[in-house]
DNA sequence: GTGCAACCTGAAGTCGACTTCAAGTCAAGC
DNA sequence: GCTTGACTTGAAGTCGACTTCAGGTTGCAC
């Protein structure tokens, strides 16, 4: 199954270049994420440069964004040519900034659970982890890859070790 | 509202205490995160240790566990009492690999937006972030949160460039 | 002994990113 | 021109981690 003609792949040929299901290109596409033109039968057809866009938002998602953020970023480059070496670094410094925050939690929660293994405690008054995790969760369900540590929490009375 | 009694607490005491919502807290309770006795008339009270039980989950949540992950988790720690230094140890060494590991991929995720700053391509054929997202994305759908690339993934008939 | 906040239950809803399904239509190779 | 696989649609289902709701009960201060 070569492309079956000029420039034009149907969603099935898009899918499988793209590694994604086709309910998911359609599913991309309600959400204005691709555009895809129709035949006269009403099947669509898509540009090569989908494959592109459709890259871009897997990439997107791999740093963290969600569909929405993607939409919103992909307004920002130029609409279906490609991208110039100046959109696109904005872009990619954004997204590094991104990663960025993300390893330096990690590394925060790292930290602390290196601490953690030190004093072996699991102490309630004492444990970092524990004052991390405490009020750190409202980061609301859902897609959250690895979020929020909240300093200074205000001091709560002492509790007694369980 | 100081406690009001010994050192059982009401739902919405812990709720307080932890920084949950008391759904969530009888949520954790009907997966046998955490456990509570109950009064004659069926309320529950919670010991003073189930605020260390829901740290840890909390805690291992923020390094990526799900809450099925958690729950053997914590079957592997001592049931309702303080867990030794190596209990602890154990568990931590094993979340900071997890933690190295999204780490190792964020940081892997980073030099390739970084080298695509560089060419500023987004070309089909050359640029790593492309191939990167190509087929890396089968991790299923939910709490992903930075997963997988899938180094060599067969040699694709290269496209002409969109 | 009464008022009311806090508690109880099970069922259903939510969110994001899809997948699955049913029932029908299109494209193209023979 | 017919068959068959690829395509179409909208609706509903899934998953994890909860939240919200409705309708009823408990605990405790006054």
């Amino acid at each position: 199954m070569g492309p079956t003609r000029h420039d034009l792949l149907t969603i099935g040929q898009l899918a499988e270049r793209s590694g994604l299901a086709t309910s998911a290109l359609r599913y991309y596409e309600k959400l204005g994420l691709i555009h895809a033109e129709r035949t006269t039968g009403n099947q669509r057809r898509f540009a090569r440069s989908t494959l592109r866009r459709v890259a871009f938002v897997r990439a997107a998602q791999q740093v963290g964004l969600s569909l929405d953020e993607v939409r919103t970023a992909l307004a920002r480059l130029p609409h279906d040519r490609a991208p110039s070496s100046q959109d696109w670094t904005a872009v990619a410094t954004a997204w590094q900034s991104r990663i960025d925050r993300q390893i330096a939690e990690l590394q925060h929660m790292k930290a602390k659970l290196t601490g953690c293994i030190g004093c072996g405690c699991l102490s309630l008054t004492r444990c970092a982890l524990y004052n991390a995790a405490d009020r750190a969760a409202e980061a609301g369900p859902g897609a959250r890859y690895l979020l929020t540590r909240d300093p200074a929490s205000g001091p709560e009375p002492g509790p007694r070790e369980a």
